[in-house]
DNA sequence: GGAGGCCTCGGAAGG
DNA sequence: CGAGGCCTCC
């Protein structure tokens, strides 16, 4: 290999590049070329005769680690799939399936997400006969995860008379308590939560100084992306891990982060100055994303801020035109505006509608802009939004998976013990619920205990037995059979795919091909041998030629959040988003609606300092998304939480240097507008995008549903019943749902009349006809 | 089991 | 306003 590729890079980012040894910083303005410095680096290391082996790299999302992985790949060739790359929670889960043993967990624990995590805490409330208004799960479960994040443990916290002395203080003395009971629920389960994969990793090095030398000499170059978004767990770790060589490059910039919301913090940046006194520290202030005008507005609003570092961002390119600033008189009219700006733009510039971006602060905003899109036929796709994973029927299936793998799994137990429905009810799991905490035992130890510990009847033991009994079978086969061929055996005899099957509602036939594009995707995973997530594998189970087993598949999405999109880049569309899923992305023209105060900047973010300068970095990521043309907008008036209220422009308007600004004279969008009518085509457009995870991660559920009221779509929905006066035992009827059966009985009277059906494929059940609308047949 | 009524609450979001 | 959670009722 030779090193051609430094010709590539300016001055300073070459001089970044090959600096390789010892404590490196670089700070990365925004657009100034970070992801290429990164990469060369890594490529250079090789180059240098490195192992890849030796290499790790470390991201803040799968979609930044696969992009770097990519982009090594094509300097670097094969030898880029060495690298230990991922994002912290990836590569130290894998780390600690490997170590499990050390820590007490089996090889199978089983990841948590934050769903898991407010259930179980949920139970937990509710097991220790609290007041859940008070003690409502998401506060509690911050509290633990800021706790984790500043490695105090649950003994530590208790110990602590400040945490105690705040919860007594915040009325809610037992979150202590809460604390120990939780991570102990967790260690039962066999499960460990996100936060769990940082503090553990720093648990297992620093209680086990023969893993913490072997991956000391193990990693000897360790690399950090997006260094402003560490907390202080994440760094601990680095720290030790680069103890033995110091071979540490982190990279990021200070202006951009908008994390320290969720305990990421800036200061390390500084800590890592003092922690690293021969630390060699690199600028890269030119910029080759954005015109002169829209770098120099972004420095005079980021000058406003107090705590930042030195840095003087400049760029070679255009001046370009001025940012157009938009007044509307309502959120409805702010959409038209920018519709109807990009409808122009497109055609005077011959752009594509994928070189917009429409940017906005909050989720709820996406409304007028969709709105005002689709008036004018203009495609687009929301980014962020239910992500695939999220859904019901996937989560249903997954905890199916997860039973199999690990079956102390709680969580994933009390999802699926009754789902299909077979006769578990609430009775039966608080039983266990009960038992299993007086005994300290799991609930599945319960339900495979013949003695009946909890104390059921005979047929809800018998139904439990059935239950456990099928998931053996599922456990069985683990190890045989293909993901592909286990994942199907368990659709099918668990009977989910079958319920779905007849759920014939547009919700449910969407349901259905999630299913089916689930099923499609564990295929793929078997039959390419490829990864989802990004990170190598040069640990465990990647034996070439092996079959590739639903626990390797599980591991492989276990930290995946939304589904990675990459065959729909083609797709010519608009991109909507907030202003937190914007960042690392760039668009020729970029939109930043609803410049209002209380709005952007947040209300929440008014009172303090701190909060206000984060509000300013966000704008900041904002506006240096744009290449060519940048056009803010805000309206007097929008409607918020069902009341129209008024609103002022947002003091970031004015921050910026109005030399930059140009005010556009407010122009009725309804004139000379060519297109305003609905498009009757364009409805099929609008419910594709709520439609399996092709489309990565698709518009919120309710919205689509309006859409299709609107456009009134043909009703499949309309299942009009029919009288059933004279409905008879023996007669066929159709149910919306469970479709077509057999009247086996009718008993009672006038509103109590109810009938016994035998459903095919749902089975017997009793339907009152008051209330079912049935179709005689 | 599920449909409907009532209440609550509303920030951005990585893994 | 609208989504989600919980309770009630048949």
């Amino acid at each position: 290999m030779n090193t051609k590729y430094l010709e590539e890079l300016n001055d300073a980012q070459n001089a970044a590049v090959i600096h390789t040894e010892g404590p490196v910083m670089i700070i990365a303005g925004a657009g100034s070329g970070k992801t290429r410095v990164l990469t060369y680096r890594i490529a250079h290391l090789l180059c240098m005769n490195v192992d890849a082996f030796h290499i790790l790299a470390l991201t803040f999302t799968n979609k930044a680690a696969k992009e770097m992985r990519n982009r090594i790949e094509r300097i670097a060739g094969n030898e880029a799939r060495n690298l230990w790359m991922g994002t912290f929670h990836a590569v130290f889960a894998k780390i600690l399936r490997i170590e499990a043993e050390r820590l007490l967990f089996p090889v199978n624990f089983t990841i948590y997400d934050t769903d898991d995590s407010r259930s179980l805490m949920k139970s937990i409330i509710r097991e220790q006969a609290l007041d859940d208004k008070l003690y409502k799960p998401e506060v509690i479960l911050n509290r633990i995860s800021a706790a984790k994040n500043n490695l105090y443990s649950w003994q530590d916290y208790q110990n602590n008379a400040q945490f105690i002395a705040d919860d007594y203080a915040s009325g809610k003395p037992k979150i202590a308590e809460l604390f120990e009971l939780y991570v102990k629920r967790c260690r039962r389960n066999s499960a460990m939560d996100f936060d769990d994969l940082l503090f553990n990793m720093y648990d297992l090095i620093n209680r086990f100084p023969e893993a913490l030398h072997k991956y000391q000499h193990k990693f000897k170059y360790i690399l950090v992306d997006e260094f402003q978004d560490t907390n202080f767990v994440q760094y601990s770790i680095l720290k030790k891990l680069a103890a033995a060589f110091e071979n540490i490059c982190v990279v990021g910039d200070d202006a951009q982060s908008i994390y320290a919301f969720r305990g990421a913090n800036i200061r390390n940046i500084l800590t890592f100055e003092k922690d690293y006194p021969d630390l060699k520290v690199f600028k890269l202030e030119q910029n080759y994303r954005s015109t002169k005008t829209i770098v120099n507005a972004a420095n005079s609003l980021i000058e406003k801020n107090k705590t930042r570092l030195k840095k003087e961002v400049w760029t070679h390119n255009e001046t370009g035109r001025k940012i157009s600033v938009l007044r509307a008189l309502s959120d409805n009219e702010e959409g038209m505006m920018v519709a109807n700006s990009i409808f122009e733009t497109r055609v005077n510039h011959q752009w594509h509608n994928h070189d917009f971006a429409i940017l906005y602060r909050t989720n709820a905003q996406s409304r007028s802009m969709e709105e005002a899109l689709r008036k004018m036929n203009i495609p687009y796709r929301i980014y962020g939004g239910l992500s695939f994973y999220k859904r019901k029927e996937i989560k249903d299936i997954l905890a199916y998976f997860r039973l199999a793998i690990n079956p102390d799994d709680e969580e994933a137990l009390k999802r699926v013990i009754n789902v299909p429905a077979r006769g578990i009810g609430k009775t039966t799991l608080d039983r266990l619920v009960v038992t299993g905490a007086e005994q300290d035992r799991s609930a599945w130890s319960l339900i495979t205990d013949s003695s009946n510990p909890c104390g059921v009847n005979s047929s809800t033991l018998q139904r439990l037995s059935d239950f456990a009994l099928m998931i053996q079978g599922f456990s069985l086969k683990l190890k045989t059979e293909s993901a592909y061929d286990l994942a199907t055996y368990i659709c099918t005899s668990s009977g989910l795919l079958r319920e779905l099957y007849h759920d014939k509602t547009p919700e449910g036939l969407s349901r259905y091909e999630n299913v089916q594009e689930l099923l499609n995707g564990i295929r793929e995973f078997v039959e390419t041998g490829r990864s989802i997530t990004p990170q190598g594998d040069p640990g465990i189970n990647q034996d070439e030629g092996q079959v590739r087993t639903l626990e390797m598949y599980m591991q492989d999405i276990a930290l995946l959040t939304d589904a990675d999109e990459g065959d729909e880049k083609n797709k010519d569309t608009v991109s909507l988003m907030t202003v937190h899923a914007a960042k690392g992305l760039e668009f020729p023209a970029v939109f930043v609606v609803g410049l209002e105060e209380n709005l952007f900047p947040s209300q929440l973010s008014l009172n303090d300092r701190e909060d206000l300068e984060e509000e300013r970095r966000l704008f900041y990521v904002a506006i240096t998304r744009a290449e060519k043309l940048l056009t803010l907008s805000w309206a007097t008036s929008r409607y918020r939480w069902g009341n129209l209220i008024n609103c002022e422009p947002s003091r970031f308007l004015e921050e910026i240097d109005p030399e930059f600004l140009e005010e556009v004279s407010p122009r009725h969008p309804h004139s000379g507008n060519p297109v305003l009518e609905d498009h009757p085509a364009e409805r099929w457009e609008s419910r594709k995008y709520d439609r399996g995870r092709g489309n990565g991660s698709s518009r919120p559920i309710g919205t689509t549903q309006s859409v299709l009221k609107k456009v009134n779509t043909p009703e499949v929905r309309n299942f009009t019943g029919d009288d059933t006066s004279h409905i008879q035992p023996g007669m066929q009827v159709e149910h919306e749902k469970f479709g077509k059966g057999k009247v086996l009985l009718v008993e009672g009277n006038a509103s109590d009349r109810k009938a016994t059906i035998c459903f095919n494929g749902f089975g017997n059940k009793q339907i009152l006809l008051k209330y079912a609308r049935l179709k005689m047949l």
